[in-house]
DNA sequence: CCGGGTTGTCATATATAAATGACAAATGTA
DNA sequence: TACATTTGTCATTTATATATGACAACCCGG
């Protein structure tokens, strides 16, 4: 894999659509909280299974949520 | 995680794109052959940098290239 | 100020994505 | 038919995504 760094708006789209906990929607998508807050700090490179249960819970784009910058 | 299957349309995409080889695709994404005849497979859940990576390849949005299916 | 809920983080364990090497089945092409 | 390229697949190993349990640091309403 080239070495590049993964950006998510996922943390944003959870407060922005309000009330949720970081919890919730880890119940909801189907993971830990422990995974969901990884993944929202941008610590690390998750499933597309996961990523896809997340842009369906928060109701938004995988291509809004995930994207990449090249290692400067 | 909930009891889904992935879908996606890469070989789909590749063969579109023209000439392109697994080979030629899985080293411009930066993976093995092997691994990219898996994923074409749908045999499995690929990271989301590697779906990345496949997607800017192909010049392709990543919600036409994987998406989910209910378990029926 | 106090207490409950949320969040960040640690250490450990397990499941699985991805790499590597190799080979047979398939596909195409002269 | 014969040969080259591509594709599917196997067995093994390594890296890492995810789970679990636990605890300290933060917020925020009472």
């Amino acid at each position: 894999m080239k070495d590049v760094t993964l950006k998510n708006a996922v943390k944003l789209k959870r407060i922005e659509r309000g009330g949720f906990t970081q919890g919730e929607l880890a119940k909801q998508v189907g993971v830990t909280r422990q995974t969901m807050n990884l993944i929202e700090a941008q610590k690390y490179n998750p499933t597309i299974k996961v990523c896809l249960q997340i842009a369906k819970v928060l109701d938004a784009k995988l291509d809004e949520l995930f994207w990449m910058e090249d290692e400067s």
